[in-house]
Formats: C-alpha cells, structure tokens, sequence
DNA sequence: TAGATTGTTAATCGATTAACAATC
DNA sequence: TAGATTGTTAATCGATTAACAATC
C-alpha cells in the first residue's frame, strides 16, 4: 500500500488537476482526461487509483469532489502541516516567503539559522538560532524540515536534526546525505534540473541537422 | 545515446561528488566509492559510464581530473549556458540571486515580466517587459527559459516562448504544460515534493507500531 | 604472480501499458 | 439494449543489479 514515490506524486498530480477540472464547472470526469491533464495514460490513471481502493462509476467515470475529498485525505491534506526550514540564506528565505505552500496547507512555523544577523523573531516567520532548533523541533514535534544550508554545513546539520526527531527532509544541497533508515530524504536540485535541460536540448540541436538530411 | 533522464541527473551528481573528492586531494576514485557518495550501486556507476564511452583502468580506477572533464563536456558545462527567467515575482526573485545558478556556468541574462512596476532595466540582472521577450529570446538565440509566472498563466507564457524558438523549460507552475514536440520541459514542484514527504513520513508513522508489537 | 577492479552480459526487478471481461 | 468506461490481469518494457571474464 505505501506504493512508490512517483505513484504518490502523480497523485498530488491527479488532486492539483481535479482542483482545476471543479473550478471549471466539471463535476464528473473520465480517467481518459484526466490522464490527459497529467500527462500519462488512462490505464496509469485507473491502476493508481486501485491501489488506494479508489473506485468510480462503469460508464460513469469518477465524482471530482469525492475523488479531491479522497486524494486529500491519502495525502495527509486534511489538516495544516507544520515544518520547520534550516537556512535561511538567499534561497531559503525566498522559500519563506513562497505562498504558494500556505496555499497547500503547509505552514513552515519557524527557520533556523547559525549567522546571528539573521535571527529575527519578528518577522513573520520568526528566524531563531540553529541552536535552538532541536528543543524546538521536540516541543514541537515537528516531523519535516527543509534544508537550505550551504552543501558543506549540510551534513552535520541533517544530523541536528535527526537527533532532534525529524523524519523527513526535503534537501536543497547537492549532497547525498547519510540518513538513517527511519529518516526520509527528498533531494531538489535546480542547478541540476537545469543541467539536465541543457543537456537534452543540446543532443535534440545536435541530432536535428541529421533528420533534415 | 541519448539516454534516460535519471542517467543524466546522476551524471550530475557524480560531477558533483567528484568536485568534491577533488577539493579533499583525491586523484583517482573507484566506481564503489563513487557510487557511495551518491547513493547508487557500484554497478550503476560503470553501466552508466560505459554508456558514454567512459572507461577507467582495471585494478587502478578512473582518473577524477579526466572524468570530471569528460562529464563537464557530456553535460555542456564547457560553456557559460545563458537563459532567461520568465515571472519576476517572489520565487523568480528568488532564483534570480540564487547564486549556485553562476557558480555551475548557468547565466540569467534577463527576465520578463508582465507587471510594468516590475520593470528595472538597472538590477544586476535586467527585468524587461513581457512583449520584448520574443525579440530578445531571437536576438540572443536562447535556447532554455526558467517559468515561473503563476498558474493561470502558464500555458500561454509558455506558447510565447515555444513560438520564440525556447527548446527547454524549467516549469514550476503545478501544470502540465501542452508542449510541441521539439521543447522539453522540466517540471519542478516544491508543493508536491512536500506533500511526498508528508505522505511517506505519514505512512512509516502509523506503521511503526505494527513492527514494535 | 595473485588480487582487485573494470566492463559487459544476462538475470532480475518493478513499473507501465494493453487488453478485455465486467457492468452501469 | 447497445455502447462506453471501469477495474484488473497479463504482457511488455525498461531500468537496475548481479555476476563474472578480462585484465591491469
């Protein structure tokens, strides 16, 4: 039942689709569209659904609103997740700031940070000390972060927060980190995606000149 | 040739981690300690070597210097990459001093906006007006464009610069963009990584008391 | 040389897709 | 009813891994 990760972000996918299908007026909808929508195939579409007992209607496709209702509950969606973010530098503030996450109900109630400048309690996010981190993690009992440090503090920061009872980080630094088994790691690398980008547009240019011929 | 995606992103990450072994005095590396540090097998390593006429010595390893240069080239880091960045608003701000962009040769020449107060000809990185995007895209012969404008105006940002000869697009809006078939797009969605978290910390949570039984 | 590591083949694994019976 | 869509099984596809001969 707990499935793969790219079955499980298909199915935010399918949610963030459905949300736009309603919002046009659709109450009803076909595993045709919305595989269309996402980008895969119907038959992706009804596969992933069955292994979360997820049915329709023969003939009548699938109701938006209990299908959103039912994504949302298997995503955790149904209440605001607290998480907590590691760095505030250039990139993690931004991430602070990004709205679209209140918007999913993703509420990041506090960022740490080593550099003492940066500590603000103020602001709308309070900024405390890296060295607060772990008793507030605790009393907390917050279980994601997001991790923004720069690569060389990203090691024995993750450690930090492991001790302190995390058990999911979402990770900006391009660094495979040593995790325990109990301690989920989400890499994002943008440097990375782009790499990647320019690589395939380069053999695609490359490769165009010989299908001309 | 080509390849898959993953392939590549992991192309990446052996660059990266062999930076590394570098700056700590490594001159030789063997494909399983490669592979440590990025998480993969040692099989892994060579298979996706060998697909890229990569070779190192038997009994003697790969020469770091050599395959740093041989990935560098493979992934078009040779050259500074320009590209621009469309939607200047909290996260495209936000990626816009992202400076690990730089340190990895991918230059933001310029961004577009559609908001005429965000126009600023003088940032360090010039903000334009959303019209003259086509023109400079041409002039300038770019060929990647990082999409961060929001998600009602995704599609037809996009088709703007499909028509101004953008071949590869860094998409964060939580859309699946409608793409000809000779533009790549990339989609990076910070929400949805999230949301694979909580749902993967959520599971292995309600779990762990099945196995402490 | 003996031992260790590469390069590659074949086997395995898992995910996606095609196809179709069930059924609304 | 006839027709269309689901739900699921079996087939396909592709990527990863194990294993080992080649060889430094």
């Amino acid at each position: 039942m707990i499935s793969n990760k790219n079955c499980i972000i298909r199915l935010s996918r399918y949610k963030n689709a459905l949300v736009r299908f309603k919002t046009l007026g659709f109450v009803k909808i076909f595993s045709e569209y919305l595989a269309d929508a996402v980008g895969v195939t119907s038959a992706q579409v009804r596969k992933d659904f069955s292994l979360f007992g997820i049915s329709g209607n023969k003939r009548g496709g699938y109701q938006i609103d209990a299908l959103i209702t039912k994504l949302n509950s298997i995503l955790g969606k149904n209440e605001v997740q607290n998480v907590v973010l590691v760095g505030a530098g250039q990139l993690g503030s931004a991430l602070m700031r990004y709205n679209t996450f209140e918007k999913e109900g993703i509420k990041i109630i506090a960022a740490f940070d080593i550099d003492p400048s940066k500590i603000n309690l103020k602001s709308p996010i309070p900024i405390l000390s890296l060295a607060e981190a772990a008793l507030f993690i605790e009393t907390n009992s917050i279980k994601i972060a997001i991790l923004t440090v720069p690569d060389m503090a990203a090691q024995q920061t993750f450690d930090i927060l492991i001790r302190a009872g995390i058990k999911g980080v979402l990770n900006f630094a391009p660094i495979e980190l040593k995790t325990s088994s109990d301690c989920i790691v989400n890499n994002v690398n943008l440097a990375v995606e782009l790499e990647n980008l320019i690589y395939f547009v380069n053999v695609t240019a490359k490769e165009a000149p010989l299908i001309k011929i």
